[in-house]
RNA sequence: GUGGGUGUAGCUCAGCUUGGUUAGAGCGUCUGGCUGUGGCCCAGAAGGUCGCGGGUUCAAAUCCCGUCACUCACCCCA
């Protein structure tokens, strides 16, 4: 039987894997510069921590939740990483200790749904969270450090949209007053649009269809509901942007889909990509945590596509830097009576942290050095009955063609011989 | 859930419109040219249930029907 990998999955080799870990690392510097530490929550959660706060009535819980009954219990593949992130933070009782705490997470997330380009049914996601305070300067840093991100990964002209949704009471009247303004034109709306408006208001607000578009322009805006506390703490949020220089465009446009954010709410695009082009959204929550059971504290944070940003890097035209060399030495066997004694040098060679391989093939000689420039060795040494007896033998650089001799009981001397002509490592 | 597209060699694809010897190319793999020194070049080889099932026909990769898989888009979202 052969298995094919489940749909909406996908295998990442190992050349993916270097681009992975290229963004994963980008963003390990970044955050870690910004005070954020990484958690690891379970990839799974009991289903109820999912439906609590991301909402009942929103599509992820409704119809894109990955499930498991055991023994009268519910688990859920987690669809998103702020849930887990909340509950681990209450759980240890950090907040008792010292509320404020800046995370970062990175992994997996799934999501039961119709896979298609840039959209899968596992897929990473890299996110902070700053849980425990109010201060709209985290808001600002939020912000501030997704876009730099894109930046530090080379996508260059990403464009951030910010907006306010307010909160409780203020909230409440804006939902008021857009159902107001669209229930008097339902009948020009499309038909998706209609049966929004039963089921999230919010979302009327950034439909693609061109008359929709038109209609939803002419809305009031969240931006006049607002409480003048909740004004403050929007210009607040701008003040900080503008402080360290990152450049936001107030959207009204800009709702995001699950029902815990409150106050900002903010998205970065990369308007080239037309459709697809939200590649971070993220927003304040501040009652996220008293609804899971914690005290009354204010939380910000954001999710960065992973599999979106690669997409975004690789239609900019700007390929992945080209894959380092496999192996630093290659040593390639004449002779099969030298094959252990290749094992051997290998090894002593690894031992001072210089990479090195051989052939397990059986392989020709010409096939062994075929190998070698696959693998993009730097060195090769060809070890036959004549350098085992002499017990030295010509190491040779395969950028330039040069051999020098060295004495092949000494690992540590041909290791850092090789070390020393080294790239420097990027 | 709804609507398009595509399934041919390990990979990327041509051939299908207008059915007709033995189904092709590039890349990759292997061998040799060059007994123990690579890349480039040259010669050659291996590798295919043409997704699967049925139908039409003297004859089907090609036309028709069904089916499965993948993929793209919509809803929604990272």
């Amino acid at each position: 039987m052969r298995c094919r990998a489940p749909r909406g999955t996908r295998d990442l080799l190992p050349a993916e894997v270097l681009e992975h870990e290229r963004l994963e690392r980008a963003a390990r510097d970044l955050l870690r510069t910004a005070g954020y530490r990484e958690i690891r929550a379970p990839l799974f959660e009991e289903t109820a921590l999912f439906v609590r706060s991301i909402g009942e009535s929103t599509d992820v819980v409704e119809k894109e939740m990955f499930t498991v009954e055991r023994e009268g219990a519910s688990y859920t593949f987690r669809p998103e990483g702020t849930a887990g992130v909340v509950r681990a933070y209450l759980e240890a009782n950090l907040p008792k200790e010292r509320p404020l705490q800046k995370f970062f997470y990175v992994g997996p997330m799934f999501r039961y749904e119709k896979p298609q380009k840039g959209r899968e049914r596992q897929f990473d996601q890299i996110g902070i969270e700053a849980l425990g305070s109010l201060d709209p300067l985290l808001d600002a840093e939020a912000i501030h450090l997704a876009a730099s991100f894109f930046e530090r990964v080379g996508l260059p002209g990403v464009e951030v949209r910010i907006n306010s949704m307010g909160d409780g009471a203020d909230r409440d009247a804006y939902r008021g007053r857009l159902r107001e303004y669209f229930g008097a034109r339902l009948g020009d709306l499309c038909e998706t649009c209609r049966a929004r408006f039963e089921r999230n208001v919010f979302r009327l607000l950034d439909c693609k269809n061109e008359r929709c578009r038109s209609i939803a322009a002419g809305a009031p805006s969240t931006l006049d509901s607002l409480s003048t506390e909740n004004r403050r703490h929007f210009e607040a949020v701008r003040r900080g942007l503008e402080a360290v220089g990152r450049k936001a465009a107030v959207d009204p446009q800009v709702v995001r889909g699950l029902d815990y954010y409150t106050r900002t709410v903010f998205e970065v695009h990369l308007p080239s990509l037309g459709a697809r082009s939200a590649l971070c959204g993220g927003g304040r929550y501040d009652h996220l945590i008293e609804e899971l059971g914690g005290p009354p504290l204010g939380a910000v944070g954001f999710a960065i596509g992973v599999t979106p940003t690669l997409l975004a890097i690789r239609e900019q035209g700007l390929a992945p830097p080209p894959a380092p060399g496999e192996v630093d030495l290659f040593v390639a066997i004449a002779g099969e009576e030298t094959r252990e004694a290749a094992f051997a040098l290998a090894d002593r060679v690894r031992r001072s942290g210089v990479s090195a391989d051989l052939d397990h093939e059986e392989k020709s000689l010409k096939g062994q050095l075929r190998l070698a420039n696959r693998l993009g060795a730097r060195f090769l040494l060809v070890l036959g009955p004549e350098e085992i007896g002499r017990g030295r033998g010509r190491l040779k650089d395969l950028s330039k063609g040069e051999e020098t001799e060295v004495d092949l009981g000494d690992g540590a001397g041909i290791a850092s011989r090789i070390r020393g002509t080294g790239p420097p490592p990027s």
